[in-house]
DNA sequence: CCTTGACCTGTTATGATATAACATACATAT
DNA sequence: ATATGTATGTTATATCATAACAGGTCAAGG
């Protein structure tokens, strides 16, 4: 599963859910950005500097970012400070699997699973903002399994929750 | 299930994923509009002629159509041509749950099984532009019990998968 | 009757998101 | 050194969406 060794807990190598969970989100950040490197040397693609930069802006929370908030760190960073500038660096993420885009809420995410092959499901806190991916296997294969029902064959699929997380559900209560 | 009474075989109302067959769609358009007529009525809301006309462009395909596409045949019939009047003619009709947006496509499409409560999940045709309405129950259990394992809610969920109808696999063979 | 208030429609104006097209710089391979 | 592919940057424009306000309709209450 983590193609990285270290032999400490490493909760974002093992929880799928930590963007709810208060944890050592440093070390969470950082784990990423080791794997990415490693799987953009893999795939044979360049993980540039403004590349890199817009996942690390990504990884800085658990949230999603639009492509304008990520252009203006980019610009205050001394990159370009047109929207393709943002929009390219997205979408080299996206492609290479390092990033996700939220189409609810026109904004990406940095992949908290990188290299494992996952088709994600997001939770989208409504209290806090922040996402999470969860468990997709078996949202996948239901959703499978009713396109295959009427002979239709998913080659990509979006699922996004909107609702509250735990920390957010009980501050509500 | 269907509140509406006819003695002949009603594809519209019993089969999930016309959208992808060859079907009386006169009949089926006419269904869902007299359905939603019916709706309005018991929810005490008005279908006024602009969000009518709106419904039924929407219903002239199984496809979804930006805000600005029903904006222009909107105008083209008379009512007004500035985005407002299509967005709040599309708003009112999802609020009623009479249309559903994709957000994949930031577009809408007319719903298929207005007044059953249904967690719409969408398969959009790549070829055709189909876009049907799925059986959403067991994607959305899936949905909910990854969700619950990590202590998240949901309040509402877009599910949204692209790929190839029968149709347009076949053609593509 | 006629006023009030809710709501619907329409307009102007602007905001937010995204991409096309082209120019320049940089890497790597002959 | 030159050619080739790739990356970055800029200008300009396309596309999607909403805020704010003005006028019209209609039914309920005075
Ligand atoms: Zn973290
Ligand atoms: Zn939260
Ligand atoms: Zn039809
Ligand atoms: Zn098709």
């Amino acid at each position: 599963m983590s193609n990285h060794a270290h032999d400490h807990d490493c909760p974002g190598c093992s929880s799928p859910d930590l963007a709810f969970s208060r944890h050592d989100h440093a070390h969470c950040a950082q784990d990423v950005l080791a794997r990415a490197d490693a799987i953009a040397e893999e795939n044979g693609v360049r993980l540039t500097p403004v590349r890199r930069r817009a996942l690390e802006i990504l990884l800085e929370s658990h949230r999603a970012m639009g492509a304008y908030d990520v252009l203006q760190r980019l610009a205050a960073d001394g990159f370009g400070n047109q929207p393709p500038v943002a929009y390219r660096a997205l979408e080299f993420l996206v492609e290479q699997g390092l990033a996700h885009r939220i189409r609810r809420l026109n904004a990406f995410a940095a992949c908290m699973h990188p290299g494992e092959d996952h088709a994600p499901v997001f939770l989208i806190c409504r209290g806090c903002n922040a996402v999470a991916e969860a468990q997709a296997a078996p949202v996948r294969a239901a959703l499978d399994a009713a396109a295959a029902a009427i002979g239709f064959s998913v080659e990509r699929a979006n699922v996004e929750a909107l609702g509250l997380c735990p920390a957010c559900k009980e501050a509500a209560a």
